[in-house]
RNA sequence: GCCGGGGUGGCGGAACGGUAGACGCGGCGGCCUCAAAAGCCGCUGUCCCCUGGGGCGUGCGGGUUCGAAUCCCGCCCCCGGCACCA
């Protein structure tokens, strides 16, 4: 073998030496010991994933890659990064897949996981394998159970019978996240309206506070305003209508609405109520009832589809009742009718259509009154309406407010009616109560018993963790129950309260469930009888940077740290947001679109790795484009990175010894300056590009490097390509790993800057030359330089000089006419 | 409809209000090699005279400024999310 060909880069070999040196050197790895004593602790969190029979995807590694290079980075500043995998297996994802293919989850899932696994060491990424979570291990779940039974022990789990959302093609129930435009985000069946006895999680008691502590945390604004608006705070009052008898007296009974314009209940003049409302019954008249039970009955057999398709023209029919206005004293008709919905506010609306879109549309639909209360810009008291007004303007028509600013009128209608016991202020949220009971098979059984005398128990602590068994029929049916509920030898069992026979609850809990408190068990499975270290916890949460894809921005985000707020205040966690930082990463578009199964243009890793090494690929992946936007995903690019190391390489192993060349020394402090600046804001790009300069700067001309004009490069590369990195290290005679110690090179502000400049000198702020000075030239001798210019002073040549613009080191501009 | 994010060469993308197009892909021409891989050198927004220049150029239309891809106003288009939330 020739030396020629020893000294190639052979990118499967250098990874395969590194990939067995690190795991025997066990540097990715924590001991108990290293977990409980590090000193300088980073936790660094990705979103681990769904281990999916067709294997990591391209999505996957950009995520993982775009974490990993974040967790090296800071590991080279010398900190103890902890960067954890694990594997978020329950769900009805795998579930599907295997009633697809006929194999059971059981087995399904670990070789799943063996596969992954096997990935993701291929990939490079250092993660800690002696801290996995399989959140479908009973060492896991039995966590998430007694996590349950916290909630349970606090009020804040609550078994209600409830409308819930019922995908008849998967035969279970679906969170409202799970609803895409009234259809199975999974299937795309419509979804339709059962009621049936859930598990509510009570997130709504903390909407507040979820929206407080938004403003505390150092989160991307997208994933920030995903959650502002997901909450939905909406500031409004709830007003009363008194319910009119048949001869128009009041009645005791109230129609309480929720509106977010009290000032314009002077223009309401019709109400509406959903069809579900429980006063229906009591406000129809008899008259009426057929076509009301017909219309509610047909609203309640309509999917969901049906009902929020938002351009079909509004239906509802009027019961024959009336109430009372209590702005104006008139009495208004009540209606029912489906755009009202029973899941917001009170399920009843007062009807405003002179300044609502959809009352409007309503009232013209069936020719009830448009009244004008707020007159905009230009507008009298009765100029006619031929669309809804919601703009700013003063009340009308509204008595003694009238010539009040809306905004103004806002809290004094409702003082006013308030001293009559008709109103008052009230915020309303969008969020709901978090269900997480689901009919299925392939989740942690939630751990309750039912026993006639005592009711629904939490199963004690010591009991856990309630076994899935394992069930070679779990194909769900039509009957709305959990297969577990076939399983008569699973369910019986006695209550722990009082030892009568009792029934096990067959539903098995949502993955969001799984996955709302993975963080807090990483760093303490080395501990098998409690769910989290308090000590070790202490140490290394919250999470120092979380980064992950924002299609979880509201819900896995929303529901951990409500977990984490919940297990704060009962004194579990002194801390209450789990994820200090958190940033969202872009995603990886290949011909036009998301990959994706369906559309085929889902990129396998594998064989890319095969042809180019991983090193490659991770660099690749981090420069085609901002990682906080993703980037097109084209084969051909791959070639840049790859030249890159190729390059790379070859300067390495040709270096000489010799003190660096000035120039190159200057790029080089500020190469190192740019691309430790870049890193932590994850401009992963355009720090690659910078070193891409730099290293074409070093090899100009086809000169040799010096040790010292690569050998900082070498490190600075380690992070997106670590074992051509630590391979090249090595080679330039250091003993230990690259990542052992603080290997990130400094820099010297002094020496990034140069002695000259380049001066743009510009004519009415056109470029017509450029001149080279001394950095710091006075300005006049800068403008006489200029001056010299034959370019410059050909259009100056004649042209009355009005002024010389001038800035320091970078240009001159003469303006002229 | 609402909320985010975008529109810059053939392509991915760079540009504290100050030399638009860094870096890379692709393309063209050349070198090295028995050959391939890898590597190296030069050119590459566009149009016009071509020594050196000049005109035009960052979705469209206005504006502010000595100077605008960048700031302001009004539009158009694309992507993602939410969607009868009162």
């Amino acid at each position: 073998m020739s030396n020629e060909e020893r000294d190639a880069y052979i990118p499967s070999d250098v990874e395969g030496k590194w990939q067995s040196r690190w795991e025997e050197l066990g540097i990715n790895t924590f001991t108990r010991e290293e977990i409980e004593n590090a000193e300088d602790p980073f936790y660094n969190l990705m979103m681990f994933p769904y281990p999916s029979a067709e294997g990591l995807h391209v999505g996957n590694i950009y995520a993982f890659t775009g974490a990993d290079v974040h967790g090296r980075f800071q590991r080279m500043q010398g900190r103890a990064v902890f960067e954890p995998i694990g594997f978020d297996a329950f769900g009805i994802h795998s579930e599907n897949f295997a009633l697809k293919r006929g194999v059971h989850p059981m087995d399904l899932i670990p070789s799943n996981i063996r596969n992954f696994t096997r990935q993701l060491k291929r990939t490079g990424g250092m993660f800690d394998w002696n801290h996995v979570v399989d959140t479908t291990h009973p060492s896991y779940y039995r966590w998430t159970q007694w996590v349950f039974l916290q909630l349970f022990k606090a009020g804040l789990a609550e078994r209600k019978e409830a409308p819930v959302n019922w995908c008849p093609s998967c035969m279970t129930v679906l969170a409202n996240e799970q609803v895409v435009g009234g259809a199975c985000e999974r299937c795309a069946t419509p979804v339709e309206q059962r009621r049936i006895a859930q598990w509510f999680f009570k997130i709504t008691q903390f909407a507040q506070r979820l929206l407080d502590n938004l403003g505390t945390l150092d989160w991307s604004d997208t994933t920030r305003i995903a959650q502002t608006n997901w909450i939905g705070r909406s500031d409004g009052a709830r007003l009363r209508f008194p319910v009119l008898d048949a001869g128009g007296a009041d009645t005791e009974e109230m129609v309480e609405v929720f509106t977010t314009r009290p000032d314009t209940v002077f223009g309401a003049s019709y109400m509406v109520l959903a069809p579900e409302h429980p006063l229906v019954d009591r406000v129809t008249n008899d008259a009426d009832r057929p076509a009301v039970l017909a219309y509610r009955e047909e609203a309640g057999r309509k999917d969901m589809v049906a009902r929020q398709k938002i351009d079909k023209t509004k239906t509802g029919v009027f019961t024959g009742g009336y109430c009372r206005n209590p702005a104006t004293g008139e009495p208004i008709p009540v209606w029912i009718a489906d755009y009202v919905l029973m899941g917001y506010g009170t399920g009843a609306i007062m009807a405003v259509p002179g300044h609502d879109e959809r009352d409007f549309e309503f009232a013209r639909q069936f020719d009830l009154p448009i009244v004008r209360v707020v007159a905009g810009p230009g507008d009298g008291a009765d100029t006619p309406l031929d669309e809804a007004y919601v703009g700013d303007g003063t009340l009308v028509n509204s008595g003694d407010f009238d010539g009040l600013a809306w905004q103004e009128g806002k809290p004094r209608i409702t003082a006013w009616l308030g001293e009559r016991g008709m109103g008052d202020l009230e915020v309303n949220f969008r969020l709901r109560d978090w269900c997480i009971s689901r009919q299925r098979y392939w989740g942690p059984p939630i751990p309750v018993i039912y026993c006639d005398a005592c009711g629904p128990v939490g199963v004690p602590e010591k009991d856990l963790p309630v076994i899935l068994p394992r069930v070679e029929d779990f194909k769900p049916d039509d009957t709305g129950v959990s297969p577990l509920a076939r399983v008569e030898s699973w369910y019986k069992t006695s209550c722990p309260e009082c030892g009568a026979d009792a029934r096990r609850e067959t539903d098995v809990s949502d993955t969001f469930l799984d996955s709302g408190w993975y963080f807090l068990r990483y760093p303490s499975t080395d501990f098998d009888d409690r769910p989290f270290d308090a000590q070790v916890t202490k140490k290394w949460l919250p999470v120092n940077t979380y980064i992950g894809g924002n299609e979880h921005a509201v819900l896995h985000l929303l529901y951990s740290r409500f977990l984490t707020m919940v297990l704060h205040d009962l004194g579990h966690l002194d801390f209450e947001e789990p994820f200090e930082v958190f940033r969202a990463h872009g995603l990886i578009i290949a011909e036009g679109a998301k990959m994706s199964k369906s559309k085929g243009n889902v990129v396998v890793p594998d064989p890319i790795i095969e042809e180019f090494g991983a090193d490659t690929f991770r660099t690749y992946l981090m420069f085609l484009g901002p990682f906080r936007d993703g980037g097109d995903y084209r084969p051909e690019g791959i070639q840049g990175p790859f030249g890159f190391l190729h390059r790379l390489w070859d300067t390495a192993l040709t270096a000489v010894d010799g003190a660096p060349d000035p120039d190159v020394e200057r790029k080089l402090h500020q190469t190192i300056k740019q691309v430790t600046e870049q890193l932590p804001e994850l401009g992963y790009n355009t720090a690659i590009a910078a070193m891409m300069e730099y290293l074409n700067a070093v090899r100009a001309g086809g000169r040799r490097a010096t040790r010292a004009e690569v050998e900082p490069l070498v490190a600075m590369v380690a992070p997106f390509a670590p074992h051509v990195a630590e391979e090249l290290w090595e080679r330039l005679g250091h003993r230990e790993s690259i990542f052992v110690g603080a290997n990130w090179p400094g820099y010297d502000e002094a020496k990034t800057v140069s002695d000259t400049v380049n001066i743009a000198v510009q004519v009415n702020g056109k470029l017509r030359a450029t001149v080279k000075v001394a950095k710091s030239t006075p300005e006049s001798d800068v403008i006489s330089a200029s001056r010299a210019d034959a370019n410059v002073a050909r259009y100056l040549e004649g042209a009355t000089e009005r002024k010389v613009i001038f800035v320091k080191d970078r240009l001159v501009n003469f303006v002229v006419s």
